[in-house]
DNA sequence: GAACATAAAATTTTCGAAAATCTTTGATTT
DNA sequence: AAATCAAAGATTTTCGAAAATTTTATGTTC
């Protein structure tokens, strides 16, 4: 009897890595705060040894930034960071578009009709006033463009292409309300052209409306942090 | 006083970091053996701690693996990963080459005569028997590529680079003797053909150039592969 | 009062023992 | 012989105290 899949044990430090990570991304820590030892030890109810493994690895991943003996930060935030991580984004994920359409295959097609209508019923039911609802769509929303590179073939643009995500989810988490109700928008009409133009193996256009898709993206982002940074300054 | 360097101390993970990934990255451990901790403690001379968080920073950056409960191993190698290595690589450092030629400066055209003049000049000394000299040949290779790619204006890009420089040189280290002996190839003139056409920024012939350079690298470090493979199987 | 040294406090980092978990061994049963 | 089970051994993982380092506070000198 074949063992009952050994259980999903996860270890102290991969319970402190997932916890912090997700408060990094959802913004409960202010960029560039200090993260001391004693106060996460507490918050996440692990000893030393296994917080510093998750810092250590958070920190290679580019959400903390650590020094010598002076411990760790939270990573910073900013215009810049943004516009080259939405621009890095952009340039590996097309790619790996375009190799999953020529390589598709009918899994890869039923992946991304699967996760386009996820993305359409949790939207549906979606709420902009819990937090809960709108981390839901955040991961089905994740799901759909992973699954539209799916087919890439290539482990290293996959791995690339998660990290970016990563680096850029942080930007979009404070204000994922704002974004999708800014009027001029209807995401469900642009991932429905991406998908409707992969599914058709339309590569030039695929292409076109993710990069259309990803700029009016980065460009509501850079505006709502540009807020921020001057909400900061004056107010 | 009891050691008088203050500022650029290196923390004991750090060191034991640093260690590890040389040995790994020389080839000192055979891919997928198991990495134990009793074993690692009296290599490094560090304890427990200090060694999980080199490991774990390790296992983040792909060169290692880790599983819950079961320690680290030294991440395989494939001819499948080589191949995704490689081809992301030249894929990633043409776009950065191309942005590099068009907003470098003369700073950028600086690092890469001077680079290039380096890793002449160590060519020259350089001994094949002598692993010392290689490494430091193989440093120099490695700087004359990030400086073509320097004034690229992207953070990201560049860690991206650096990654996969870090994932292929493994499959180089090896067998850098066999490389550079190859008498089909002559590689201080490769690299100051793309060297010229940088400059002259010409960027269709430089990114054509690297591309090549990239090709036969990949060519060669596949069949010097396989052989291993063979070997390992057969012999 | 500014510059500098020094002590005290706060914090990070390391160590080694103890706990938790996996792996092997060997006896027992089917 | 194959399967099962429990104890013994090996290894990973965690904890908390101790060491090392940085930061802050205090006092002294010019």
């Amino acid at each position: 009897m074949a063992k009952a899949l050994s259980k999903s044990t996860k270890s102290r430090g991969e319970q402190a890595y997932s916890l912090l990570r997700h408060e990094i991304i959802s913004g409960a820590f202010v960029p560039e705060q200090p993260l001391r030892l004693a106060q996460l030890q507490e918050r996440c109810g692990v000893g030393f040894s296994p917080l510093r493994e998750a810092l250590t690895r958070l920190a290679a991943e580019g959400l903390v930034t650590s020094e010598a003996m002076r411990g760790f930060r939270v990573a910073p935030l900013s215009l810049d960071d943004l516009r080259d991580t939405m621009e890095t984004r952009t340039f590996v994920e097309t790619e790996a578009l375009r190799r999953s359409i020529k390589r598709g295959d009918d899994d890869w097609e039923g992946r991304i009709v699967s996760s386009l209508h996820a993305l359409g019923r949790q939207n549906e039911r979606s709420n902009p006033n819990d937090p809960e609802s709108l981390a839901a769509l955040e991961d089905r929303h994740r799901d759909f463009h992973v699954a539209l590179i799916s087919a890439s073939g290539s482990r290293r643009l996959e791995q690339i292409i998660d990290n970016l995500y990563l680096g850029s989810v942080r930007y979009r988490m404070p204000s994922l309300s704002n974004l999708s109700l800014n009027p001029a928008r209807d995401l469900m009409i642009e991932h429905g052209a991406i998908s409707d133009a992969a599914l058709a193996r339309n590569a030039p256009l695929a292409v076109d409306l993710l990069t259309a898709h990803y700029s009016l993206t980065a460009e509501l982002l850079i505006q709502a942090h540009s807020d921020r940074l001057d909400r900061a300054a004056n107010g």
